[in-house]
DNA sequence: GTTGTGACATTAT
DNA sequence: CATAATGCCACAA
């Protein structure tokens, strides 16, 4: 029979890769974000976090992927500053709550504490 | 088959 | 903070 090539086989893995790394992106929870690396890691493939925006940039719209979570070490935004993608990514962002400062995605903080404990109680 | 590039990361300088 | 060096996987020229 007809033995696969060794291409068919790397294409037949990349697929595989892709769609492990979908389904990683597709479960990262509202209002949360993960880095490249770790969501490469977290579908199987540590250490291949180029891979994860190739597949992200693959994906397809009907996908309807919460792409705007993937950010990059450290929190920062892969894309330059100020092009489409950028403010897309960032008003997506904010829009979950999310405070982004220059590029970067603040770490998730209390906003007030004071108010937790003294303000909103009555 | 080699080279350059990319929605990246990590470490060193 | 910026650069450079490596590692990683896939793809185009």
């Amino acid at each position: 029979m007809a033995g696969e090539s060794r291409q068919d086989a790397a294409a037949r893995g990349a697929e595989a890769r892709i769609a492990a790394i979908w389904a990683a992106v597709a479960a990262i929870p509202r209002g949360e974000i993960a880095t490249y690396g770790g969501i490469a890691a977290a579908a199987g493939y540590p250490r291949a976090a180029r891979l994860v925006g190739r597949a992200l940039k693959l994906a397809p719209a009907s996908r309807r992927l919460p792409w705007h979570r993937v950010v990059g070490a450290g929190g920062r935004i892969a894309f330059p500053v100020g092009s489409r993608l950028f403010r897309e990514q960032r008003r997506r962002l904010l829009a979950e709550g999310l405070l982004v400062v220059k590029s970067r995605v603040q770490p998730r903080r209390v906003k007030d504490l004071d108010a937790l404990l003294w303000g909103s109680h009555r």
